[in-house]
DNA sequence: GTCTATATAAGGATAGAC
DNA sequence: GTCTATCCTTATATAGAC
């Protein structure tokens, strides 16, 4: 076990620790609404000592970017050509969903980042997510041609899987007004909610 | 036509034009992107010319959110109760799909907002915006009942029509940058899509 | 009402001691 | 690696002349 490799278990802690403070400032406030002095507190650090790890605050956004983009468009991939495609696309949605429940701050990163066009993601957007959307969308369409699906756009489909799932964490606080009772509870409604609605909208025939 | 009114021609003009440079900048920056400096330059005016007009760039999204409020939530209670309930929500989500593409920055306005935890709106979310939407899921409730729409959790459909009809304006550089085409031809796609998806889901029996 | 100049504060980033 | 002190830029807001 030499001590040559370039990172140590206290710098290893320490980059977690700034962006795990990153992802509560960034997807709260959004990148210039977020302040470097707010992430050091969050990470526990002085300002300087977080400057020391990364260079600035578009270093640290950037490297937050890197490190959760993967799996958040993980569930994307995760359809199964040979499963049935209503259950398959209800499955999806389900899962979104369970992201917007378990990861909403990475919701809200990606909400912020897109809402104000998108400046530090253009290349993802135009590049491995269209590609991904493409390759989902056509097996969609695969489905429909072969009457397994009820015919509708599958792009617009995804984007409105995206929509009503993502809803539930970027605009929390609005469906937390509104509907009242816990995170629980109403997490519970919308899984009903939204699997007997696309189950409606996709069964053929 | 006496001079002692509140308010003279240029006063109104320069209000409006402040107002609507703000608009601009408040809802592709977020409040605390946005800078005095950048809505003043939009508007035309110096920026001490500005603060002339409105004491705080605080004061400035306070008179944007109320001027523009009404507009945005007016769809909202144009549902009739004495339409056919199917036609009368597909109505409505076309409605919003419509403000989506003319209103986007109101649009965009308001989803910075709420998803930066509704920090100035607060008393809407609690208020009025409860109050209509417990109204209208009230009245889909009873058209429920009477067998004339199918089987939904009423709120939840409300949600589902805001999220996925405000999703073409908040997150329009994504949608565009996998569609590709024209604006026009993005809502004309949308139109038709989100037409089937809700009359499907929808219609009982 | 509109401008130039400026006060004042916040925030990003660096210097240099330890 | 971490700190204190500080620099420098940006941004809100005001003063005061015209």
């Amino acid at each position: 076990m030499t001590d040559d490799k370039p990172e140590t278990r206290i710098q290893k802690k320490n980059r977690e620790a700034i962006l795990d403070g990153a992802l509560d400032v960034f997807s709260a406030q959004g990148f210039k609404g977020a302040t470097v002095d707010q992430i050091a507190e969050a990470a526990g650090l002085s300002k300087p000592n977080l400057l020391y790890y990364f260079a600035s605050k578009e270093a640290i956004h950037r490297a937050l970017i890197d490190a959760t983009l993967d799996d958040w468009l993980a569930p994307l991939t995760a359809i199964d050509r040979d499963g049935d495609p209503v259950e398959e696309i209800v499955g999806y949605v389900i899962r979104k969903l369970e992201m917007s429940r378990d990861m909403p701050r990475e919701s809200r990163l990606f909400a912020n980042e897109v809402l104000q066009g998108a400046p530090h993601i253009t290349d993802v957007i135009g590049g491995r997510l269209t590609e991904l959307v493409d390759l989902q969308a056509a097996l969609f369409q695969d489905w429909i041609d072969a009457g397994r699906l009820a015919p509708i756009e599958p792009h617009h489909l995804i984007f409105s899987i995206w929509a009503t799932t993502q809803h539930y964490a970027d605009f929390e606080v609005q469906v937390a007004g509104i509907l009242g009772g816990t995170p629980e509870s109403r997490f519970e409604e919308a899984q009903q909610f939204l699997g007997t609605f696309y189950r409606r909208a996709l069964t053929p025939g």
